[in-house]
RNA sequence: CGGGGUGUAGCGCAGCUUGGUUAGCGCGCCACGUUCGGGACGUGGAGGUCGGAGGUUCGAAUCCUCUCACCCCGACCA
C-alpha cells in the first residue's frame, strides 16, 4: 500500500516551463521523474514502480519467447568497437572516456560487439544454434540536443535482443519469432502501434522494421495506405510504379527562360507565353526536371559528386537520400564545387550534362517516375533557357534510378496505387536483420553439419524501455492528468478520502484498505489529513490511476463512489461490494 | 553546429527599458484557528550567492564583455 501521507511525492500545480510535450509535462507535474542532467532523468517512487511494470513486461514476454537474458557492462573498452570500426564511424555521439591509464573507454550506445564477441567465446558449432539473447541495459547516447523528456534522452534503458542463425532461414524465423513477441509486449502494454518498413541505416544489412507508436510529437515520419495496409517510413518509402502511356511527344525545344530560378516562376513563364503554351493544359510544377547536385562523402573521405533527378514540384529529401546511399553521407554541392564543373550551369542543369558518359562525368540518378517515354521541362545547360519535350530513353538517359524525392501526402501507394496518409510516430521498437556484418567483423564462426567453418547471422532487435513509458503517457493523457493502462498504473485503485479528518469517512477507508491489500489489489491511499476534497480529486486525476474510489458522504449510507479515469463514468456502490468489483475489473483486464 | 527565446525561493512568474530602501507576487512548505465532494480561508512564519565570471559605477537583478545551462525550430541521430 501506499500512503499519500507519507509518499515521497509532490504534484505540481503548474506545468514545469521546461516542458513541452504532454509526456515530459504530465510525468513531471504529477511526480514521476525530475530532470537530473541533460537528458537524464530521475525516477520518483511512483515514476520507478510505473517503470518496473513496463520493463517486467517486456522481459516477461522476452522470456516466454525462449529468449535468455544476460546483462553486459554499460561502461565498456574501446577494442571491440575499433575491430568493427564503429569507434569511430558513430562519431560524435559516442561517449568516450579515459581511465587513469589513458585508456579509451566508452559508454555503450548499444552493444552488438559485446554480444557476438560472448557468443563465439562459447559456442562453436551449429548445434549451438539457434540462440536468442537479450539484456535490459542502461545506454548513453550524447545526444546533440536532448529534448522532450524521457522520449530523447542521453541516457536512457533499452531493451536490445540479438539472435545468432547458421543461415538466412534460420535468421527470417528468429525474425519472425521476435516480431511476433513484440506484438504480443507492445499489445500488453497498452501502447498503440504501426509497424513500418525502415530502412537499416548504418546498422547494415537487409530487412528491417519499425514499431512506431502514431503520435503527433514523434520525430519519425511514416506513410500508411488505408486501403491495403503497407506501412513505411518515409525513409523506405517506395515510389509507385508509373505506367506510361505510349504517345508521340514533339521534338526536344530550347525556349528562352528569362529570370525562371525557380520552378514556381519557370512554370509561370512557360503559361505565359503563346510560344511555349501547351495545347492540351496548362504547364505543372510536375511536369519539370529538377537536376541537383550533392557531394557524397565515402567514409574513406573520397568524394564523389552526384546527379538527381525529380520532378520540380517536389524537394530531395536528404534523409531518404541518406538512407540510400549509406554509408556514404551527402553534402551540398558548393560554389566552389560548380566550379570544378564548366559544363554545369547552376539553376540551368539539364540531363545532357549529367550521367557518365557526359562531358561532366557526374553519376546521374533519377526520381523513379522518370521513366521511358516521359516527357519533361528541364534545364538546357544554358542560362536563361529550358528544354520542354525532352522525352526519358528518347532525348536522354540516366545511369539509375534513386529514391531521392520527398514524399507527399496523398502519394499513391507502390503496393496497391491508392492515396496514402503521412502520420508521425515514435520509435518503440525496431528489428532487423544484421546478416554477417559483427560476425564477420569479429569473426564468429561456428562447425556446420559437415564440418565447415561458416560465419554466424545475425539479427538485431531493440525496445526502448524507458521511452515506453514516455510513449504511453503520451497516448493515454487528457486535459486533466495521465490515464495508465492498466498492466503498468502505480497502483490498481486510488483510494481517496472526502470528508473531515475525523468524520467516518476516515475509519471507513482505512478499513476499505486493508481488505483492498488482503485481496492482492495495489492501493494508493490518500489518507493525507488537512488536505481538502479538490485537491485529492485533482491529484488522483493527475496521477492517473485507472479506478478511484471515494470514501465521501454516502458513507453515512453505506456507499463508496467508484470512479473511472478514462471515461469518467461514477458508480456509488455499497462499501462492501467493492473489493469484489475491483477484483472482477483486474480480471478482465 | 546554425537561428530564436529564457535563466530571479521547490514550482509558475513580476521587477531590468530609465542603476538607488531590507528583491517582490501566486502556488507549495511550517505553526495556530476555521473549513471539508472539485486545486478553501484567516493570522503569523521559514526559504534567495537574482545561472556563473569579469568589468563600468559612490552604488548593479538592472548597464557592458565573456561564459554556462535550459527550451523551441533546423541540422544531426540505433
Amino acid at each position: 500500500m501506499l500512503r499519500m501521507s507519507t509518499l515521497f511525492l509532490r504534484t505540481l500545480r503548474d506545468d514545469p516551463s521546461d516542458a513541452e510535450v504532454p509526456s515530459h509535462r504530465l510525468l513531471v507535474r504529477a511526480g514521476y521523474i525530475r530532470r537530473a542532467a541533460p537528458g537524464g532523468f530521475t525516477w520518483l517512487p511512483l515514476g520507478w514502480i510505473t517503470y518496473r511494470k513496463v520493463e517486467d513486461i517486456i522481459r516477461d514476454e522476452m522470456n516466454k519467447a525462449g529468449f535468455q537474458e544476460v546483462h553486459f557492462p554499460a561502461l565498456l573498452p574501446r577494442e571491440p568497437y575499433e575491430a568493427t570500426g564503429r569507434w569511430t564511424e558513430y562519431g560524435p555521439n559516442l561517449f568516450r572516456l579515459k581511465d587513469r591509464r589513458n585508456n579509451d573507454f566508452l559508454l555503450a550506445p548499444t552493444h552488438e560487439e559485446m554480444f557476438t564477441l560472448v557468443v563465439r567465446d562459447l559456442f562453436s558449432s551449429y548445434r549451438d544454434l539457434p540462440l536468442s539473447i537479450y539484456q535490459i541495459q542502461t545506454k548513453y547516447r550524447d545526444e546533440a540536443r536532448p529534448r522532450a523528456g524521457l522520449l530523447r534522452g542521453r541516457e536512457f534503458v533499452m531493451k536490445d535482443s540479438y539472435s545468432f542463425d547458421v543461415d538466412d532461414d534460420g535468421l527470417q524465423a528468429s525474425y519472425d519469432r521476435h516480431r511476433d513477441t513484440y506484438i504480443s509486449t507492445f499489445d500488453r502494454l497498452g501502447l498503440p502501434y504501426v509497424i513500418v518498413s525502415a530502412m537499416s541505416g548504418a546498422m547494415g544489412g537487409s530487412a528491417s522494421e519499425e514499431f512506431l507508436a502514431p503520435i503527433d510529437v514523434g520525430e519519425d515520419t511514416f506513410v500508411q495506405c488505408t486501403s491495403c495496409g503497407y506501412a513505411a517510413n518515409t525513409e523506405a518509402v517506395l515510389v509507385a510504379a508509373t505506367s506510361v502511356p505510349s504517345v508521340e511527344h514533339p521534338a526536344a525545344t530550347v525556349v528562352d527562360t528569362p529570370n525562371t530560378p525557380t520552378i514556381d516562376s519557370l512554370v509561370e513563364h512557360l503559361n505565359a507565353a503563346d510560344a511555349t503554351q501547351r495545347s492540351d493544359r496548362p504547364w505543372a510544377a510536375d511536369d519539370t526536371l529538377k537536376n541537383v547536385v550533392l557531394n557524397l562523402v565515402h567514409p574513406d573521405g573520397t568524394v564523389e559528386p552526384l546527379a538527381i533527378g525529380i520532378p520540380g514540384n517536389r524537394e530531395v529529401d536528404l534523409k531518404r537520400v541518406e538512407a540510400q546511399v549509406a554509408p556514404a553521407e551527402p553534402t551540398p554541392f558548393t560554389d566552389a564545387d560548380f566550379e570544378k564543373y564548366p559544363s554545369l550551369v547552376k539553376g540551368y542543369i539539364g540531363p545532357q550534362a549529367l550521367g557518365t558518359n557526359s562531358p561532366s562525368g557526374i553519376r546521374y540518378l533519377v526520381d523513379p517516375r522518370v521513366v521511358n517515354g516521359t516527357a519533361w521541362v528541364t534545364g538546357a545547360n544554358t542560362a536563361g533557357h529550358h528544354v520542354t519535350h525532352l522525352v526519358c530513353g528518347r532525348d536522354f538517359t540516366a545511369d539509375g534510378s534513386i529514391e531521392a524525392a520527398e514524399v507527399l501526402e496523398g502519394d499513391p501507394c507502390s503496393q496497391c496505387g491508392e492515396p496514402m496518409s503521412m502520420a508521425r510516430g515514435i520509435e518503440i521498437g525496431h528489428i532487423f536483420q544484421l546478416g554477417r556484418k559483427y560476425a564477420e567483423a569479429l569473426d564468429l564462426r561456428v562447425l556446420d553439419a559437415d564440418g565447415k567453418q561458416v560465419t554466424v547471422t545475425m539479427g538485431s532487435y531493440g525496445i526502448g524501455v524507458s521511452r515506453a513509458v514516455a510513449a504511453i503517457a503520451e497516448s493515454h493523457h487528457d486535459e486533466y492528468g495521465l490515464c495508465w493502462p492498466r498492466a503498468v498504473a502505480p497502483a490498481d485503485v486510488h483510494l481517496v478520502i472526502a470528508g473531515k479528518d475525523d468524520g467516518p469517512q476516515r475509519p471507513a477507508a482505512e478499513t476499505l484498505a486493508a481488505e483492498f491489500e488482503a485481496a492482492g489489489i495495489d492501493v494508493l491511499f490518500d489518507d493525507r489529513e488537512g488536505v481538502s476534497p479538490g485537491v485529492r480529486f485533482k491529484d488522483a486525476e493527475l496521477i492517473g490511476v485507472p479506478t478511484i474510489v471515494v470514501v465521501g458522504r454516502g458513507i453515512t449510507d453505506g456507499l463508496v463512489e467508484v470512479k473511472d479515469r478514462l471515461t469518467g463514468e461514477r458508480t456509488d456502490m455499497p462499501i462492501g461490494e467493492v473489493t469484489a468489483h475491483i477484483t472482477a475489473l483486474l480480471a478482465n483486464a
